[in-house]
DNA sequence: GGGCATGAGTCAATCGGTTGATTAGGTTGG
DNA sequence: CCAACCTAATCAACCGATTGACTCATGCCC
């Protein structure tokens, strides 16, 4: 009993079927109030007996919404995105919102034709984490055509939407506790230089060294790719040189991983020979071993403010722009 | 200068501003031949002097195709599935597809609102690595009505593309590598009982075992979540029973890096201690300490595939049906 | 019985592109 | 000079749902 795949079966179908107008049957599916419960029972059964399907594509050109959010992400497959699409995506379907999700792998030309579909496809808005290199005046423009919230990364200079943690805080207590279990030499490794958090969470390890009057050794401030394979690396370079470090503030959980392997291939052991530190409290940190001190970034809450800030724009595109900064803890693990 | 939200740059406009029909700017816009380069120059003009953006919503109503698939996949944290997923969204931009990505977390009524809006959103096709219980009518019926194609995952008894790995291969030769080590005793750990790929994964254990006429110790065959948490107490409780294994053979490498996990935290150093073979060879299986062996299931050239026969079948909604099964080799490293 | 309210639907324009049919104007050939 | 043909562009119907304006019975009250 094959249905032909080329007629699919529209509103009208349904109304001829049940012998009403195309209208009666829009105004059931819509709930309408003023549809008679008789009709309303005959017209969803036929639907139902009809197998038709709701056509958004259609509802969206008329009524100019289209209950769909892009979410442009870096990099899903680091866990922290993950948890933080997962708390996205929850607060959307409870508005009946549902998430397009594209990921860019920190590639500026990906993240264009992504947002640039995105548009073409009428999303009726855009939670963006933006690749490194992105131009702020790129963004700012963009927002001013489609409701844009950016998350975990800001670029400076631009009036728009914001949701992230406070990071100059968290490395600042990350780097308190390292100083307080006798560390003076503290590499800080990972993330680009062009990332806002990066150098936020650099400013506050910074002015922690400075109050406690230790020198700076540039020689320990590393960038590296944010990933496992870029902290392997990366440590293995700063343990080559002259002064090696007794603790590591790593950019984010992933390279953290990779700084404990990295240390392991050279024969140290990780909360015993050198003490580490993440940043994010991905659910992975705390089974590893030694489970991994991290600052916590709580990226479920994280998604859903910024999932709520995102309808709250859409509601009423002229409100004054929000910025929203998470408070940041460290939770302390063996690692350190 | 800010443009008004509510009304945006349409086909029209540009026509207007040009002084042409609105044909002609669509006609200049797909690059239809028979318009003459003058008016095609000052129709692109107009294009990007006005901020023009294409309605694809608009278009795909009026052409009955999208040049949008939809991409259903189990956990898009997992690595195996993130390169997959790369594999797939190469493929399909090559051909000016783009996907739309949902993650289910191998829940079903998650996966259930997914495939319903993709429906909606009238994708040209989907591909789905079903979750776990997914009752294979339903499948069947679905792949009625739209084109689609399953990853990784089969169901049995409907006739459906597919496009997976040998698993029972897999587990044959990883089984066979481990006896030739010496091993007699041997974990399978991982994955639920009614997922297609554990129950090749296992017979091809199974039945290497038979051939050396290792008893079967069911003891040591158990399913876990498919996670590094999983994993990790799924070893702990093997390495508890009366008769603990001297190998393990997992049902992903996730899986892997939980059991890695949880032997040392019972002091058991895996590859010198207990030996450990994966499945999946995700890119972090060889930075791991020790480097992961594991079956190699090389998830980009599977999305590949997934990505050329939904294209093949969407060009061709009646041909017959086609199931790829890839070959699976074993890449021994220095967990075994 | 006329006026008015109300309940239950229907009408038709609209959203923004696409495309087969058609036209206007020019060139060629017999 | 007229038919035939070509080129460049336009016309108008359509895809499928939405919604403000409208119709048409009924019912109710004075």
């Amino acid at each position: 009993m094959k249905q032909k795949l080329s007629h699919r079966v529209t509103l009208q179908d349904v109304a001829d079927a049940v012998g009403v107008s195309k209208s009666t049957v829009s105004l059931v599916l819509s709930k309408h109030p003023r549809i008679s419960e008789e009709t309303r029972q005959r017209v969803l059964e036929s639907v139902d007996q009809l197998g038709y399907v709701y056509d958004r594509r259609a509802a969206s050109l008329r009524t100019r919404q289209s209950f769909t959010v892009g979410l442009v992400i870096t990099d899903i497959t680091n866990r922290f995105y993950a948890e933080l699409t997962g708390g996205i995506e929850h607060t959307l379907r409870e508005a009946n919102y549902i998430a397009l999700l594209g990921s860019t792998t920190d590639l500026m030309d990906n993240q264009e034709r992504l947002l640039a579909t995105m548009r073409e496809l009428r999303t009726d808005g855009i939670i963006l984490c933006p690749a490194r290199g992105t131009p702020p005046e790129t963004i700012a423009r963009f927002s001013r055509q489609l409701p844009t919230i950016l998350v975990t990364r800001y670029l400076v200079g631009i009036d728009v939407d914001y949701v992230g943690i406070d990071n100059e805080l968290g490395a600042r207590r990350a780097t308190e506790h390292l100083i307080e279990r006798g560390h003076r030499r503290i590499a800080f490794i990972g993330g680009s230089n062009e990332s806002s958090a990066r150098q936020d969470r650099l400013r506050g390890l910074i002015s922690i060294l400075e109050k406690y009057r230790i020198p700076l050794d540039p020689a320990l401030m590393v960038t590296c790719s944010v990933a496992r394979s870029g902290g392997y690396t990366a440590i293995q370079q700063v343990l080559g040189g002259a002064n090696p470090p007794t603790a590591v503030l790593c950019y984010n959980d992933e390279v953290a991983f990779g700084v404990m392997l990295g240390l392991r291939s050279c024969g140290l052991e990780p909360g015993r020979d050198v003490a580490v530190v993440g940043f994010d409290d991905v659910s992975e940190a705390a089974m590893w071993n030694p489970p991994l001190s991290t600052v916590s970034a709580t990226p479920v809450q994280m998604g859903q403010q910024a999932a709520r800030l995102l309808l709250r724009r859409i509601e009423q595109p002229n409100r004054p722009t929000q910025q929203v900064i998470l408070p940041s803890t460290l939770v302390i693990r063996a690692s350190s």
